[in-house]
DNA sequence: GGCTCTTGATAAGTATTGCTTATCAGGAAA
DNA sequence: TTTCCTGATAAGCAATACTTATCAAGAGCC
């Protein structure tokens, strides 16, 4: 019924009209004279009106019709707004816009995302980030239900999240932190009995030791301290010992030492949580692509 | 540089969409379901993004990735755009809507153009009509200067209008206008020396004369009326006779009488004025099919 | 006047694109 | 398993877009 304009003849159409000929247009278009000739014609008579003046009569140079002069602006119109579409399609293609939005597990967030994010965004200014940082349950949880793109985190029973993909990124190794002058302090490695002779404070991350032989430690443990900060200030009191993953440890403490547990090695693998069946968005899709780079030299 | 994205295609990306089913864009598009996937790979390829989740893997209905999410309300505001335009411009084609601007002597505005108007705008309820009446010399200025897309006049000098065309239309006797009780009132046809015995009074029509026998006549009369309404006044008090068109004639006037000259025969040729080498907007156009098809019958 | 340069239109052939039919692969439901 | 969906893929055909070559007609020039 409706007659369909493309957007390559109504770009001739303007070029005719602007550049006041046909071969003007044609070299504007790439294109030879004939093929803007049949072009406006086709135009024309989807239009069912011409319009530029009869051309065949007098060589000056081409006339819009009345028809014609309304229906230029108009066709501008059309054409800019393709061309916006177009190109804010290509951009978000490319990654260089959009909004994207991650889950990270506190560790990973304040020890590699500042320096990894603060990377990728300089070729993408932009790009808006959000990036949300919670437990390693949570994070998944953000993941299973499309609150996010994709997370970071170590993937807990793994039988759960046969709908989710996971990258390995990061070993991380679990380790004994105390004060610097506690007597395990100048140690190289420790064995998990060796624990049992000193206060163990647990924390949320001390599940990783679960389904390991030093799960014993769990139920020797008095305290039990979820937030980072009053753990720090607790071994820092010198109250007792915990262990950590190496990712969680804060350096910045200089009263504070980490010392790596060898029997059981026990290793927290990070990486990239995403829903199998659903694609990243192009911004997502490139962030991993750059992590995974960044990770690959390493 | 940019992707030139095609209107069809992006009707069949918003049907998948929507109708959730290659199968069923394809009914709605009128084609094969081949031709549908190939239109959305060809789109997905000049975007550079999937736009559609992995289809070969599940059976479930299409789905759309974020970036088709994201690229769906565009596309449709798109096409919805370029429908617009394209039903715009079919129906000014079809001259249903637009503008229309005209210029016609007082006799015609005022005897024939309201029963014409009336009748063309019956089926073009979204037409706005411009309707400009002055003498024939401002008429054809206005034609000279495309202030009207035509107008209604006589021709005078057919020489000095070379640019114009000129389509004859009505042809207009001149006649003598007196009192119902002055002598010549009951006469069936009038010699114009008959005249000089009267008191002519001369108005804006009354150069039709010059260059016919009945010339000594405009150098005898005594009044020069321009203002039709002022004319009938003077006539009507019994002041003298005028020469007029039959199509000026005031014929609501119960107290004048017409007269047909017959020596000489003065006729005045009225028709459409329109430039030559301009085309007429689709409604112009269509208005004068429809008044030279009003007067090809009667 | 005739010559040349411009304008855009036109014809015929080719290349590209879009569409078709026929067929295939994979998952879901029987 | 078999069947019935889904959409992808291959090969061939048809419509479209573009090419080169040529033409007609007005303007500027001598």
């Amino acid at each position: 019924m409706l007659p369909e304009l493309k957007i390559a003849q109504l770009r001739h159409f303007v070029w005719v009209a602007e550049l006041k000929g046909f071969h003007a247009a044609a070299e504007k278009a790439h294109r030879t004279q004939p093929a803007i000739s049949l072009s406006i014609k086709d135009l024309e008579n989807k239009l069912g009106e011409s319009l530029f003046e009869k051309r065949n009569a007098k060589s000056a140079n081409a006339e819009l019709t009345p028809f014609g002069q309304h229906f230029l602006p108009q066709a501008k119109e059309l054409i800019a707004h393709h061309d916006r579409i177009a190109q804010d399609m290509t951009l978000m293609a490319e990654h260089k816009t959009g909004h994207l939005r991650l889950a990270s597990v506190p560790s990973i967030a304040s020890r590699m995302l500042p320096d990894i994010l603060s990377r990728f965004v300089a070729h993408a200014p932009d790009l808006h980030i959000s990036c949300f940082d919670d437990n390693a349950a949570a994070v998944l949880d953000m993941v299973e239900h499309q609150q996010v793109d994709f997370g970071i985190a170590s993937l807990l029973q793994t039988d759960e999240h046969a709908n989710k993909t996971f990258i390995p990124l990061w070993h991380d190794h679990v380790g004994v932190v105390c004060r610097n002058d506690h007597p395990l302090a100048n140690s190289d490695s420790l064995h998990w009995a060796t624990l049992r002779e000193h206060r163990l404070i647990s924390n949320g991350t001390s599940r990783l030791l679960e389904g390991t032989e030093a799960a014993p430690l769990l139920e020797d443990s008095q305290f039990y301290i979820s937030n980072m900060i009053s753990l720090v200030a607790m071994l820092e009191a010198g109250l007792g010992v915990t262990t950590l993953p190496w990712f969680a440890f804060p350096r910045e403490s200089s009263t504070l030492t980490f010392i790596p547990l060898t029997t059981p090695e026990v290793v927290r693998r990070i990486g990239i949580v995403r829903l199998s069946n659903k694609s990243l968005s192009p911004a997502a899709q490139a962030l991993v692509q750059f992590i995974l780079a960044q990770n690959e030299p390493g």
